[in-house]
DNA sequence: ATTATCTATAGATCTATAGATAATGC
DNA sequence: ATTATCTATAGATCTATAGATAATGC
C-alpha cells in the first residue's frame, strides 16, 4: 500500500475526500459534534455545522444518527460510564483490605483523570441545560450512580464530626463537584498533576481527613492503581 | 384606589393585561428570560418564548433590549456582582482585626446564600457554553475577579503544607467550584442550612483547616456578618 | 408629543425527508 | 444488492425591522 491509499470505502465517495484519521464515519460525527457542542451549546450547534466541520453534506448525518439528540446521547453515555465501572470494582474491594479513603482518592484520582484527557473536555457536556430533558433521563441516572458511589465511600472514609453532620447524598453532591474543577481548570489552563493532586486532596480534606490521614490514602490509592489495571 | 386599580401606564395596552407584578416591564422580561435560559439555555430559548411568558409581542422586547444577548448581559451582570462588592469589603478588613479564616467563611456563606435565593437559580447562567463568547467578556472578568478573592483568602487561611503544594489560583479555583455545588444542589433539592454549612466547612477544610479551626472560622464568620451590614 | 405596545413581514436560518447517484461486493 | 453519500427541498422556525395604534401628559 502507497502511504496515501486509505481503506476503499464502500458508498458513494464525499465530495471532500476523508481525510486519513482512522475514524469510521460514525466517529467522525462524534468528535465533531463534541468539539462544537462544547464550545457552543448543542441548541447553538447546527447539524449542518457538525456536517461541515466533518467534511459531509448536512443530510449525510442522518445516515448514521436518527437526529441531534442521538448524537447527544451517545457522547454523554461514552463520558460517565467508565469511571461508573470503576467505582464497581473499587467499592467491592473496600469490604477487604481497602480502606475507604484509600478507595475514596482512587476514585477522585480516575476520575479527574478521565476529565482531564477526555477528548475536547467532554464533561463540559455534563453542564448543558439540554441534559435536563426527558431524553436523557438515562445518562442523568448514571450520573446519580457516580454521586451516590461518591457518598457512600465518603461517608465510610469520613471523619465523624464530618458523618454526623453532613448526610451521604450531600457529601456525594460536594464530592463530585470536586472532581468536576477540573472540566472547569481545563477551559482556561492545562490540568497539570499539581491540579490533579490538589483537587483529590480537597476530596479528602471535605471529608475531614487530616494532612497524615491524606498522605496515607493518597498512596494507598497508589498501590491500589498499580495493582488494579483499573 | 379599587384594589385592581394597577398604575395605569402609558402606551400602547398589552394584549394580554399585565398581571399586577409591580415589576417593570424591563424586569418582567428579565425575569422570564432568566427562567426560560435556566431551563432550556440561551440558544434554544427564543425571544418568542420569553416575551409569550411575559405575555406580550415578540416584536415588543426589542423596545426594551437592543437583542436576546443584552438580556443575558444584564442578567451575568446582576448575579456577580453583589458577591463581587461584599468580597472587597471583606478583604479590606482582613488585614484588621479579622483572620483570614474568618473571613474567607464569610465570603463563602454570602456567596452561597446569594446563589441560593437567587430567582430561577440564575447561577445556572455561569455554565453556559454562550457565555464563552466575546459579548460577555465584561462578566467573565468579573467572575474572574472574584475566585482571584477566593484564592487570596484562601491562601492567607491555609496551612503550611496547602500553601506550599496548592497555588493561590488553583485554591482559588477550587473554593469557588465548591461554593456552586449549590447551584447543582438546587436542581434537585432545596438547599438548607445544613448543606449551606457543610460547604461552608468543605471550603475551611480544603485550605487545610481542622476540626477546631473550622469552628472559630465558622463563628468569627457569624460574628462578621452580624456586625457588617454585609 | 411621547411612549409602549401592536401587526405584519422579510430574510435567514434549521431539521428532516425523498429520492438520485457512485462506490463496493457478490 | 448494498451502502454511504449526494442534491434538492418542504415546512417550521427565528430574529429584527418598519410602521401603525392606543394610551398618557402637556
Amino acid at each position: 500500500m502507497s502511504s496515501d491509499d486509505r481503506p476503499a470505502r464502500i458508498g458513494r465517495p464525499r465530495v471532500v475526500p476523508d481525510t486519513a484519521s482512522g475514524l469510521s464515519p460514525r466517529d467522525q460525527i462524534l468528535d465533531a459534534a463534541a468539539a462544537l457542542f462544547v464550545e457552543n451549546g448543542f441548541s447553538a450547534t447546527s447539524t449542518r455545522a457538525i456536517a461541515e466541520r466533518v467534511g459531509i453534506r448536512q443530510a449525510s448525518l442522518y445516515h448514521h444518527f436518527a437526529g441531534k439528540d442521538e448524537v447527544l446521547v451517545e457522547l454523554l453515555a461514552t463520558s460517565v460510564r467508565p469511571s461508573l465501572d470503576v467505582v464497581r470494582g473499587l467499592e467491592e474491594r473496600v469490604h477487604g483490605s481497602v480502606s475507604a479513603a484509600g478507595a475514596l482518592a482512587a476514585l477522585a484520582l480516575i476520575d479527574i483523570d478521565t476529565l482531564a484527557r477526555t477528548p475536547h473536555n467532554i464533561g463540559t457536556l455534563y453542564l448543558l441545560p439540554e441534559v435536563q430533558g426527558d431524553r436523557y433521563e438515562g445518562f442523568r441516572a448514571d450520573r446519580q450512580e457516580l454521586r451516590d458511589a461518591y457518598g457512600r465511600l465518603g461517608a465510610l472514609a469520613a471523619t465523624d464530626d464530618i458523618r454526623g453532620t453532613v448526610p451521604p447524598e450531600l457529601l456525594g453532591g460536594i464530592l463530585i463537584q470536586l472532581a468536576e474543577t477540573v472540566i472547569q481548570l481545563r477551559r482556561t489552563a492545562e490540568v497539570d498533576e499539581q491540579a490533579r493532586e490538589a483537587i483529590t486532596g480537597a476530596c479528602l480534606r471535605a471529608c475531614g481527613l487530616g494532612a497524615d490521614a491524606v498522605g496515607d490514602a493518597r498512596r494507598e490509592a497508589d498501590a491500589l492503581l498499580a495493582a488494579a489495571s483499573v
